[in-house]
DNA sequence: TGGAAGATCGGCT
DNA sequence: GCCGATCTTCCAA
């Protein structure tokens, strides 16, 4: 688990990540291999990649494997340690008492994501940075939300009892996929 | 080229 | 708990 922060005016700690493992997962956008939307995955480990949902929403991955893997994490909750003004300017009319950083969309909306970070380096000159989480943090894992591939895979990893972690909110039920068990 | 699906969210009932 | 918004991406013809 790691710290993020953008511009430093902003300091969220993520509380909640899915792995998506590239070619070797059904429900990863790297699937299909280097398509052109993917191929930010396909580079070096450290960048961003960032894509619209459902036509409404960006959600963010941090690349993380060797070049070619397109292993990559999805970012989908943290909770603000510094900046949360900020955060909630970013996000008008959002519930105060709520987390403002809980769910995929609502985490690069509150931190200013968008098409213009994909592809940055978050290790080095980019807007983002990211810093070593402390020791001892209670992880939870399970099977990743929102999708219809792999949904066995407990590739889903949270702090356990945090309050931002965004979970199963309404799993897609086209297809009936019945699957959800979480905490 | 057309159609369908989708790693979501907020609002309404 | 359910529904609509909204558009990119990819597959099939």
């Amino acid at each position: 688990m790691v710290d993020a922060g953008t511009a430093a005016e902003v300091r969220a700690r993520l509380v909640e990540v899915e792995a998506y493992l590239g070619q070797d997962d059904p429900a990863s956008h790297a699937f299909r291999g280097p398509t052109p939307r993917a191929r930010i995955m396909f580079g070096e480990a450290g960048h961003l990649y960032v894509y619209l949902s459902y036509g409404v929403h960006h959600c963010a991955n941090v690349v993380c494997g060797p070049a070619g893997t397109a292993a990559a994490v999805l970012l989908r909750a943290a909770r603000v340690e510094h900046g949360e003004p900020v955060v909630r300017a970013r996000r008008p009319g959002s519930v105060p008492a709520a987390p403002p950083l809980s769910g995929p969309g609502n985490l690069c909306r509150g931190l200013g994501i968008g098409f213009a970070d994909n592809g940055s380096d978050i290790c080095g000159s980019g807007r983002m940075h990211f810093e070593a989480a402390p020791a001892g943090i209670p992880i939870s894992s399970g099977p990743r939300v929102g999708i219809s591939r792999a949904t066995d895979r407990p590739l889903r990893f949270w702090w356990t009892g945090e309050a931002a972690v965004s979970g199963a909110r309404r799993p897609h039920t086209k297809k009936g996929t019945g699957w959800w068990a979480g905490p």
